[in-house]
DNA sequence: AAATATAACAACCGCGCCTAT
DNA sequence: TATAGGCGCGGTTGTTATATT
């Protein structure tokens, strides 16, 4: 539902009045409040906002309101191609880590990209295919799943291999046969610091092409992380026992007992497109088979957290003596076996690591707690107050999120939406994108100064918990993408953080 | 062409966890 | 240590678009 629809329908269904607070849709005005209050007091202190404002929300709405909604330049409508590929680039890298997800793709939500990912869920289910494509491996590391743990480094790898504290030892994704148009902005034209060039590498694998069919390909080695990872895992939690870290790690994978059907995961690492499920077992509940499989183990707890978080794919990587594929059966014990104590440890270790090796990245980190308010956002929010007071802000936003993002979906879009990658991924991250496709000024600001220089106004910034996150997730996947040249990016002189990063789904 | 079924999308809520105080 | 605020994610519901009959 958009929010000019919610506006039609005034308190809306499911809007209760429970303990005088109001749910359901937000009205225009409600909307206009809410804005209003967040240009004057700045994100966070949710609660307040219901004190403050005369808002009959509760703090957790209006969070979401804003976030989801309200935020500026959030892109509404359908992803681009750019951006699918993407989400499943994360998703394979992160699992069901839509926060983190969202925080690499501007202007989309954690929400949307849930949304999303479910509904392809659902229709690659249907269709019986893979949900990655087969030039997107869920690598190991990617202790995938879902988990409550994405963050953490998988046991098998973090303690085995120099791995990045996402757990993501050194892997990488191998595109091949990539379109130019679809891939350009992610190219990994290996600059020196490329992937390609980096220790670590594994074999190079590789696919046919997804979805994309252009005769040129390349191996992408996922390069050492810059920073590592998110300095903070806020959301590990402890009751990762749940969530087996399967990770696919193509070590784990390719020791098949039973080497797979030819056109099925004929090698683990390269999987035909559109892969043809087992013949022999049409769609079986995946949960039945590792259950059968691994009925010892702590399945049972896991199940809950793996029908959804791990794909089909992922499925049937790790359903192996079904599907032909295996692994080692140790290896994922212990990998399943790996608890939340250890990742913890783990996880501080490696964090340790991080704050031990990149000390430029803490200043930056410790620099990032402001928030600042541009001219330009002053001034954004005024254009915006102006329309809300017309009681167009819905449409308001709707609008301006389809001139600023609707045309994602174009060649045009795309392109800038790879010159924003290129732009704001790489090591620092200036400006919210949304202050780029506001004003002219803002864009130069974003392009070509660096928040704190230009925004020294640093006020109403609470909630910058995730801060850090954001921006090293960024930087990884600057790494991950080897970014623009110099003469497509202005020098960057400053380190500094977007107010808007903590927000999920912003940066 | 209309009615119905299905899929896709959008939005919201509840729960649990983490962090700061 | 307790508590409140904030956040992330899973799940659900409602609406819209599309396909089928």
């Amino acid at each position: 539902m958009t929010p000019s629809t919610a506006v039609g329908t005034g308190n809306g269904g499911g809007a209760g009045a429970e303990g005088g607070l109001k749910k359901g849709p937000w009205t225009a005005s409600e909307d206009a409040i809410l804005v209003e209050y967040v240009r004057k007091n700045g994100e966070g202190n949710w609660n307040a906002v219901q004190r403050n404002s005369g808002l009959n929300r509760c703090g957790k709405s209006c969070r979401l309101r804003w976030a989801n909604h309200l935020r500026p330049n959030l892109k509404k409508g359908a992803f681009s191609p750019e951006e699918e590929r993407l989400i499943l680039q994360l998703h394979a890298k992160y699992g069901n880590k839509w926060a983190r997800m969202a925080s690499q793709l501007p202007g989309r939500t954690d929400n949307e990209i849930k949304n999303y990912w479910n509904t392809r869920i659902k229709r690659r289910q249907r269709q019986g295919l893979p949900l990655y494509p087969h030039d997107i491996k869920p690598l190991s590391a990617q202790s995938q799943p879902t988990t409550p743990t994405s963050p953490l480094p998988s046991p098998t790898t973090s303690t085995s291999t120099p791995t990045t504290p996402t757990g993501i030892p050194t892997s990488m994704f191998q595109f091949h046969s990539l379109s130019p148009s679809s891939m350009h902005s992610l190219s990994p034209t290996p600059p020196p610091h490329s992937p390609l060039s980096s220790p670590h590498q594994h074999e190079p694998h590789t696919f046919s092409s997804f979805p994309f069919t252009a005769p040129s390909s390349f191996t992408f080695h996922r390069p050492p992380p810059i920073l590592a990872a998110p300095i903070r895992f806020k959301h590990f939690r402890a009751n990762t026992n749940t969530t087996p870290v399967f990770t696919h790690h193509p070590s784990l994978l390719t020791h098949s007992p039973t080497p797979p059907p030819p056109q099925q995961l004929s090698h683990v690492d390269s999987f035909q497109f559109p892969m043809t499920l087992a013949t022999n077992s049409p769609s079986p509940s995946p949960t039945s088979h590792i259950l059968q499989t691994h009925s010892g183990m702590v399945m049972n707890n896991c199940m809950g957290s793996l029908k959804q978080d791990l794909s089909p794919t992922q499925f049937h990587q790790i359903n192996v003596p079904h599907t032909g594929l295996s692994f080692n059966d140790d290896k994922v014990g212990s990998a399943m076996s790996f608890s939340s104590g250890v990742g913890l440890l783990e996880d501080l270790l490696e964090e340790a690591q991080v704050l031990g090796c990149d000390v430029n990245s803490n200043a930056k980190l410790s620099s990032s707690s402001s928030c600042l308010v541009s001219p330009g956002e002053q001034r954004l929010f005024d254009d915006f107050h102006k329309l809300a007071q017309d009681s167009n802000t819905c449409l308001f936003f709707s609008t301006k999120a389809k001139e600023d993002g609707g045309e994602c979906g174009s060649p045009a879009a795309s392109e800038d939406w790879s010159k924003l990658l290129n732009a704001a991924i790489p090591s620092n991250i200036q400006l919210p994108q949304w202050y780029d496709t506001n004003k002219e000024e803002e864009q130069q600001i974003s392009y070509g100064q660096t928040v704190s220089s230009a925004l020294p106004n640093h006020h109403h910034h609470q909630q910058n918990q995730d801060d850090n996150v954001g921006e090293l997730d960024v930087q990884q996947l600057a790494a991950f993408f080897p970014v623009a040249t110099e003469q497509d990016q202005p020098p960057v002189t400053n380190n500094s953080s977007c107010p808007w990063d903590n927000l999920p789904g912003i940066c």
